[in-house]
Order: C-alpha cells, then structure tokens, then sequence
RNA sequence: CGCGCCUUUUUCA
C-alpha cells in the first residue's frame, strides 16, 4: 500500500478471504487506508460496508481513517455524522479523532464549530496534545492571526503540551506570511534554544519566503548551511530555491541548481 | 515500560 501498489493489496486481500484467512480489524483498517492515500473512497467506503456486514467490528482507528479522508474531501457532514455515530458503533472518540475532525472543519472553514469543539475537547477527557495545537496554530497562520498562533503557542507549554519542531515550523510559517520576518527569525532562534532542532521543512519554510522577498542570495547560503546542520535539501527546498532565483530572473542560476539537484540524487518533480 | 499506527507544518499549481 505504500508503494502504491494497490491492485496487488487489493489482490493479495483477496486471496487470503479466499484461502480462509479472516480479514481482522487491523486488515480492514490497513485496506481501508490504502484505499483512501490510493483516491479510491468508493472502494473504502464500500469495503468499510463489508466489514460491518461480515461483523468485524471497526475501530476508532477506522472511524479516525475515515474522518480524515472525509476532511480531505471537504464532505463535512458525512464527517460530523461519523462523528456523532462513533460511539453507538463502540468506537470511542479520541483525541486523535477529535483533533481529525477539527482540521477538517477548518479545511472546510468551519473554523467556528472546529473553535467550539476545542473548547469541548479542554472540558472533556480528550486532552489536547501537541498536534492540536499544531493544527489550530496552523489555521490562524494562514489566516494572518499570528497573534492568536503565538497565544497558543504560549498556552499549550503551559497545559504541559511541548511545542516540537512541528509547533515551531508551523508559527514560523505563519509570521513569515505575515510580513513579520524578525519574530520569525527570533522564533527560529528560540527552538534552537529549547532544544527542537530545525529539520528539512523548517529550512524549506526560510528558504521559499527568502525567495519570495528577491533575497536568493541567502536563499543559496541557507541551502549550502541547512547540510551542514544535518537536514538534506530534498525535492520541496530545490523547487523553492529555483522558484525564488526564476522570480528573480536568475534563469542561469536556477539552472545550475536544477543540475546540481540531480547530482546529488534529488529527483525532480 | 518500550515500539508501531490513524490526525498537524514547508515549494509550485
């Protein structure tokens, strides 16, 4: 399934119904999920059906599967009815699912309903963890509320939720859409600090908004540093330096690094 | 106790 090798999952699921190996949960789950990463939600659906009918009982971790394909699709009321039904089906709601269901609304900009179920999830034994946050700290990035991501930021350290390098990545980004490169900066500076090592994203993130703002100079000398603090520059960094050096009419330069890209195993895309 | 899994962050469209 992750090699994307779907037909031969679906095959090999086949052939072991076949032989009389009864697909378990987990089976179901893993097929399920396959099926979702593949775009094949008809087929998942379908084979969710058949789980139930052959009275193999879905989990949380099948409802949470579903919920987040749902939430990909923007099909927000399938996805807050599976989430109202979970639990008559015996799958209790975790924080997993409740952080599932928030991003989802929030994709669908929802970003209301996804604010009120936060606030159930503190009243509730759902604790938020890291990764909420991280996914509301996200959504007020993107829409200029940095002021907001930073409160959050504050108070998830002190509800004991650890900021990682997620956490950091995600109000870096945020303040650098918002025109605000020196909190950024300091930002960045504070996860060295706190001992959350910058990764590949982090230095994707700095590198696109260094291209943006025409500095591909720096955008160069970051790509040249980032190695040497032990992140790899991969497709995503390659892309945004070519971009920032095309947009500043460095057609030669991002040539070279096109080249360069390749030489050191990094395939285009 | 340890590990894995489902959910969150980055480029271009």
């Amino acid at each position: 399934g992750k090699e994307g090798k779907i037909d031969e999952a679906l095959e090999l699921f086949e052939i072991m119904t076949a032989m009389g190996c009864l697909p378990n949960t987990s089976t179901y789950n893993t097929i399920i999920y396959v099926l979702l990463k593949a775009g094949r939600g008809d087929v998942a659906l379908s084979t969710f059906t058949r789980m139930m009918e052959e009275r193999c009982s879905p989990n949380t971790r099948t409802c949470n599967t579903l919920l987040a394909w749902l939430g990909n699709e923007r099909k927000t009321n399938e996805a807050l009815q599976l989430f109202e039904t979970m639990t008559a089906m015996g799958c209790q709601p975790n924080t997993v699912t409740y952080n599932t269901v928030i991003s989802g609304l929030l994709k669908a900009g929802r970003g209301h309903m996804a604010l009120s179920l936060f606030s159930r999830m503190m009243k509730k034994r759902y604790s938020p963890d890291t990764w909420t946050f991280n996914t509301l700290i996200a959504w007020f990035g993107k829409n200029g509320k940095t002021h907001e991501a930073l409160e959050l930021l504050e108070k998830m350290t002190s509800m004991g939720c650890l900021p990682d390098t997620v956490t950091f990545n995600t109000v870096i980004s945020g303040l650098l859409k918002a025109g605000q490169g020196n909190m950024a900066l300091s930002l960045f500076t504070q996860m060295m600090e706190k001992g959350c090592s910058p990764d590949t994203v982090t230095f994707n993130i700095l590198i696109a908004w260094l291209g943006k703002e025409g500095k591909t100079h720096e955008a160069l000398e970051l790509l040249q540093k980032m190695t040497t603090m032990g992140c790899l520059p991969d497709t995503v960094t390659y892309n945004s330096v070519i971009s920032g050096l095309l947009k500043a009419g460095q057609g030669r330069m991002a040539l070279s690094t096109f080249t360069r890209m390749m030489e050191e195993g990094c395939s285009p895309d």
